[in-house]
DNA sequence: CAATTAAATGTCTCTATGACAATATATATT
DNA sequence: AATATATATTGTCATAGAGACATTTAATTG
C-alpha cells in the first residue's frame, strides 16, 4: 500500500481523539487594574458560568493554532494585531465533562482604548482580577489564568512586555504602577526608570500630562519591547 | 436539557476535529556532542524516514498531556524520572498528509548512561545533531528540533538545566564545554565557575579524574538546577 | 628535572540594579 | 505673592555578578 492508498482510507472519526480548543487571557487596564475578558456560557458543559474566550480550532478557516488564537482575539476585541503568546497547552481527562480535552493556552495583552468589545454573540465582559479570584469559573480557567499570570509576573522582571497595555501616550509613573501590579510589590522609580530608558524601549512624546501636582512627561512604545529583554532581570 | 442530557448525546465523532499528538526531543551527550533519539518510521505516513518519538495520546492510559509525555520518555529510554519540559504546540493543516494535525512538543534532558534502549517496537537510535541536520526528517520534525534548540539555547543562558545531561560525576570543564556547545561559544572558565558554583547548582564530590596532566575535581548536581535561576543572564 | 598542558584561581574593570537623598514643578492654601 | 504640599524626576553611592586576562597549580612526558 502506497502512502496515497494510505490517505484515502485514513479516516480520523474512526479513532478516540481528545476534545482539542484554544483559549486565551486577553489583558487589559481599566482604572488601574488588570481586567481579563470572559464570556457567558450560554450551553452546556459549564453553563452559567463565565469562561476565557475560546473554542474549537475550525479546521477549514485556520491555518495554525496561532492564528486560531489571532481569530478569537479578532472576534471579541476587534483586534486583528496586538500581543499574543502561547502559554502551554493543558490537558487531561478531567477538565471537560464531555472527555479527555486538551487546550491551547494563549494571552494577549491589549490597549482598552482600541478594543471595540463584540457582545452580539455572547455576552463578553471585563473582570477585574480581584473579582475572578472570588468567582468559580467554567472548567478549569481559573487555574488557566493563574498559569498566565505566573508567565505575566516571569516576564515583567525581564522584559517591557506590560507596555503593551498602555495606551499610545503614557507618563513612565503610570507604566511602573502596571509593573508594580504584576510584580505585586513597589519598585524604585529611579531603578525603573533607567532600566525602561536606557533599554530603550520607550521614547518621550514631547508632551506632558498635568494629573495635579507637577506635570508628569509623556511617552510612547518604541515597539522593542515586544522582543527586547532587559540587561538583567529583577532582583529577588 | 439538563447536562446530563447534553453529555450523553454528545459524541466528539460527530465534529471535524484535528489529529493530536504529543512529540518530544530526547537529547543526551554521546562522544561529547549532543545526541537526540529518533525513530525509524515503517508506516505511512513519512514510511521510511527518521522522526521524534511520539504519537497519539492515549485516553485510557494517559492522565495529563504531561503524563503522555513521560509514558512515552519510559517507553523508549526506560527512564521514569528525568526532566522533561514543554516547549509549545504546533499545529496546522499542512504539517501531516492526512489533515490539521496539532502536536505538543516537548523535551528531555537525560543521561546516557542511564538509558536502556527499547529497540523492541522499532528501531531506535541515537542521532547527532549534526547529523541531524543533513538529514531530512519526517514531517516538520527538523523544524521541532529547531524550536526546541532555539529554548535549549535560552535556558542555558539563565538556568544550569544542561546538567541534567551530565552523569553523575563530572568535571567543570566537561560541564562548561556542554554550555558552549548548547550555546556555540566559549565562556571564559573563571566566570563560568563562579557562576555555578555561587548559584549551588553544583558540589563538589571529593573524588578526582585524572584525564592526563592536573587532575580534575568532580563534582555532582545538587539537584537545585532544576529551578534555579543564575542572578544574571549570560551576556551578548 | 625541565617542558608541557590542562585545571584552577587572582585581580581588575564594567555595568545594571538597589537604596535613599535631594531637587524640580506644578497646584492649593493662606 | 509666598508658602505648603504632593508628585515627578534626578543625583549619588554601594553592591554584586559578569567579562577579560594574567597567573599559579599539579599532574604527565620526555
Amino acid at each position: 500500500m502506497n502512502e496515497k492508498e494510505f490517505l484515502k482510507n485514513y479516516d480520523i472519526h474512526d479513532f478516540d481523539v481528545p476534545l482539542c480548543t484554544v483559549d486565551m487571557s486577553i489583558f487589559s487596564l481599566i482604572d488601574g487594574e488588570l481586567n481579563v475578558l470572559l464570556v457567558h456560557r450560554d450551553e452546556h458543559p459549564s453553563k452559567g458560568k463565565w469562561a476565557l474566550p475560546g473554542g474549537f480550532i475550525d479546521l477549514k478557516k485556520d491555518k495554525s493554532t496561532e492564528a486560531a488564537a489571532h481569530r478569537k482575539l479578532k472576534e471579541k476585541t476587534g483586534l486583528a494585531s496586538g500581543y499574543l503568546e502561547q502559554v502551554e497547552t493543558i490537558g487531561s481527562p478531567k477538565r471537560d465533562p464531555r472527555g479527555w480535552s486538551l487546550t491551547v493556552l494563549y494571552y494577549a495583552l491589549v490597549d482598552i482604548s482600541r478594543v471595540k468589545l463584540d457582545d452580539s454573540d455572547k455576552p463578553t465582559q471585563w473582570w477585574p482580577l480581584s473579582k475572578i479570584k472570588k468567582e468559580k469559573l467554567a472548567f478549569d480557567h481559573n487555574a488557566l489564568i493563574d498559569i498566565t499570570m505566573t508567565r505575566l509576573h516571569a516576564k515583567a522582571t525581564y522584559t517591557a512586555l506590560p507596555i503593551e497595555l498602555m495606551p499610545k501616550e503614557f507618563t513612565l509613573t503610570e507604566l511602573q504602577t502596571v509593573f508594580e501590579m504584576i510584580l505585586g510589590r513597589s519598585l524604585q522609580a529611579k531603578a525603573f526608570r533607567n532600566r525602561v530608558l536606557t533599554a530603550g524601549m520607550v521614547e518621550e512624546t514631547g508632551n506632558s500630562k498635568i494629573a495635579g501636582k507637577r506635570p508628569a512627561k509623556l511617552f510612547r512604545s518604541t515597539k522593542a519591547d515586544r522582543d527586547t529583554y532587559f540587561a538583567r532581570p529583577l532582583q529577588e
